[in-house]
RNA sequence: UAAGCAGAAUAUGUAAUCGCGGCUGACAGAACCGAAAGGGGUCAGGUGAGGAAAGUCCGGGCUUCACAGGGCAGGAUACCGGAUAACGUCCGGCGGAGGCGACUCCAGGGACAGUGCAACAGAAAUAAACCGCCAGGAGACUGGUAAGGGUGGAAAGGCAGUGUAAGAGACUACCGCCCCGGUGGUGACAGCGGGGGCACAUGUAAACCCUAUCCGAAGCAAGACCGAACAGAAAACCAUGUGGCUGCCCGUCACGUUUUCAGGUAGGUCGCUUGAUCCUGCCGGCAACGGCAGGGCUAGAUAGAUGAUUACACACGACAUAACCCGGCUUAUCGUUCUGCUUACAAA
């Protein structure tokens, strides 16, 4: 991804649960901490009881993927952790990538209109 | 052709764009991050999950620790021979059970080493007379009897005959069982001959147990190397200072500074894929498998890489994601194809 990082460690994730505000809908749960610098850092995390090994992977991808392609749209400067819950287990990219941007919105970091990031775009 | 039996192969495909993990080559060999170890750029090419990758149920390699030798405890296995690194796996047999058959299935050592248990029913369960039958007696009843009834998973070999008052391996034939001998086979065992009238007298070892054989423990988050922080040891420095012995001086100790050594957390690198390897051919073997020759290299991540979009095709796509590596077992599973064989029918 050209302007996040991912979040590995555990500690950081507790961080982000413990000191962010959550939002979630149907399929998704996103918590969001600034994190003070120019990165976004994405965590995801599947639990054991939305399915097995090839569900859990096909939902990291499908929301991999999705951040990945809406990346501009989203303010930079965010730990953000996404939580998939157990009804997201049977959707196609479109409901997750949907889902995703619509918690976006209620967290206020994502700009509905226009690309934002003018001043990466530079290079 | 129909019904079946055994075995094997395959596991949506094609194209385009965007994206991800290793690898190779070229250009840089810098910037940047980090104390260091180390990481890291751009472009191109090529490569990138399974038959079960799963369950983690067995066996081995590898690694660290432990280990003179022996025994106990605990666990596993249990017809015979072979294969193998090894196995509880596989192959070929034996015995038993099922199927017309191809073939399938088997927790298949020991109950004269000992202990335990065997409900209910039944007269009685390891010990026999309830009914019946026979004899005696007027009768009550006494005696004989395991053929018949009834109970039970099991009632003192089965069945037929002789025999008898009625019966009984009491006697006889056949079958079964036990013992002995020799034959074939590496062996489990098979079959042959002779003898015993059948005694110890039931079942249960997936009850404890006995016998024989095997087993040290933990696992790649193993482990090896580098190594901030932080304890430690030694040496040197007393230039200044603080505190204790002590109110002062000397002395001494601790704190202090530098260097070296050893340990080692966070972090990093290795382990990490060339192997009991795969493919083809020939040879040995009924087979499992082994030998020889030639050829191939086919993921190696470390929060963990295979996805998204579009188009087309059809059978409309099941189960399921490597995590040190192998050999098995078990379980899940949409379909498709192939090979050999059996039975029935038809044809010849």
């Amino acid at each position: 991804m050209k302007y996040s990082q991912s979040l590995k460690k555990n500690r950081d994730f507790q961080t982000v649960y413990r000191k962010g505000t959550s939002y979630a809908n149907k399929y998704l749960v996103m918590y969001a901490l600034g994190n003070q610098s120019e990165e976004n850092r994405l965590g995801i995390s599947v639990s054991k009881k939305v399915g097995n090994s090839v569900v859990r992977h096909r939902l990291t991808r499908l929301i991999r993927e999705s951040y990945r392609l809406h990346e501009e749209l989203f303010h930079s400067g965010w730990d953000l952790v996404i939580v998939s819950r157990a009804a997201a287990k049977d959707c196609g990219y479109k409901e997750i990538e949907s889902a995703l941007l619509h918690l976006g919105r209620l967290h206020r970091i994502v700009d509905t209109e226009r690309k934002k990031k003018n001043e990466n775009d530079n290079d």
